[in-house]
DNA sequence: CCCTGATTCGC
DNA sequence: GCGAATCAGG
């Protein structure tokens, strides 16, 4: 595969917009996403931001051509403490969990996004289905299931990194809370 | 381990 | 110019 104007302009599309180096390669076909990357740097694209060229970026300082009075420092707004706790799903059962140490959650009732609750439909079909033995550092830990069931396994996913779960997972086990709005019912 | 992009360097 | 291998990070 040679990249053909078709292929590059794709290829520019798909950068600009944001799409990782991979996803691009996916999309192409016949190309590696190092490729890709490799080209977006040819392309000298390899900043996404900016639509803006600009072709003279030399010697520090002297950026800021106007007075800029004070509080050239707008500091970081940073992630505000926002309780966003994650809101475990409670789960009631007692302790049944082996040598569990944070404990995944039982999804069970609680007021779930439905958004949410659409993705961990759609996974648990995907799911790998593991069990207890199996679970690794890197498998989601995600319970589906009655433990006291022989139909009873773990989502097996893989995780998100660092997260026990894998992104859907994660999702309803970590809602900000906003969502979690009490909608009527 | 999964993934990202960045760089290098033989081709 | 190309991109696999490698590097550096999350």
């Amino acid at each position: 595969m040679s990249w053909t104007d078709e292929r590059v302009e794709t290829l520019k599309k798909m950068w600009t917009e944001g799409q990782s180096a991979s996803q691009i390669a996916k999309e192409l076909g016949g190309v590696t996403r190092n490729a890709v990357i490799g080209k977006v740097h040819r392309l000298g694209l390899s900043n996404r931001g900016p639509g803006a060229d600009k072709p003279e970026a030399e010697a520090e300082a002297a950026p800021e051509p106007a007075a800029a009075t004070a509080a050239p420092e707008p500091a970081e707004a940073e992630e505000g403490p926002s309780t966003q706790s994650a809101s475990p799903p409670a789960t009631n059962r007692r302790a049944i969990i082996p040598a569990g140490q944070p404990l995944p959650p039982q999804p069970s009732a609680n007021e779930i996004s439905p958004e949410a609750l659409a993705s961990v439909r759609e996974v648990e079909k995907n799911a790998k289905k593991i069990s207890l033995m199996e679970l690794t550092e890197r498998t989601c830990k995600w319970p589906v299931g009655d433990p006291a069931t022989t139909n009873f396994w773990f989502c097996g996913l893989p995780v998100q990194s660092g997260k026990p779960y894998c992104e859907a997972h994660v999702g309803v086990a970590f809602q900000p809370m906003s969502s979690r709005r009490d909608r009527k019912r």
